[in-house]
DNA sequence: CTTGACATCGTACAAATGTACGACACAATG
DNA sequence: CATTGTGTCGTACATTTGTACGATGTCAAG
């Protein structure tokens, strides 16, 4: 389980980028930001770069360029970034954190009956241990 | 709305002790934390200063000391972190998050008849509008 | 071949973050 | 009173983060 250092917020961002392209090139990665972002090609290299030695991509030359791709899933990224959170803020409590955000985010109906189903079946499930 | 910068994560924490405590002093604030955070007296000094030059705490002196208090109402500030986090790592989306969560972590039972229940009623005030 | 256009690699550099020390003040204690 | 403990305030300093540039190499078009 050999820990990478977490992701700053740039890196999250640009991580996400990766994960959504399933991979690509500093190019292309700088064409699937936000057009408002506003960074720099070089910067963009920079940040692949550091998430490559953060472990999180890796990278292999293709071409005349450098192909970047995950190295670790996304989910499991994505996993370790909420727990992180959670404990950070909610003392690890996952409860308090589901309450604000159905409170506070407005769902809308349909997610709301979406969480209902799902709540449902996870208490089938509990039920039949 | 004067936008105060964000909270680093060791200094989340130290505001979460000084909301926890509903106030207090250095000393204070050293001493509710866990045993093994090993920070020094001067650090957790630090650490307060900056969370009031951010905006988050105030302070005054009280006989010897100086008393940091709450500045900005916890729930707002839990708000606007959870805000920007759901915003970084979901596009702003709640849904998958909660459903992260629900899947996720393992909530007991009673915490899925909570939900359940909170679901409704919110469910409720939907229709009502 | 020469000239762009586009890459790579290494480096830079200010701001933020994590962590802490030194100088100075005062209150309580031997 | 001199000492010790406990504060405050200002400062420090390595690391990380956000952002980017320069030197250098190469494919492709005139």
């Amino acid at each position: 389980m050999a820990k990478r250092p977490p992701l700053s917020k740039a890196e999250t961002e640009i991580a996400r980028v990766v994960w959504q392209l399933r991979g690509g090139t500093v190019r292309d990665v700088l064409e699937a930001l936000p057009g408002d972002r506003g960074l720099e090609y070089k910067t963009v290299q920079t940040y692949l770069r550091r998430l490559e030695s953060k472990g999180y991509l890796k990278s292999a030359h293709r071409g005349r360029s450098r192909w970047y791709s995950t190295r670790v899933r996304p989910g499991q990224v994505i996993r370790e970034t909420v727990d992180d959170f959670v404990a950070r803020l909610f003392d690890g409590e996952a409860l308090p954190l589901v309450e604000h955000l159905i409170r506070d985010n407005q769902l809308s109906a349909g997610d709301i009956r979406r969480l209902k189903k799902l709540l449902k079946e996870l208490e089938r499930k509990h039920d039949e241990r």
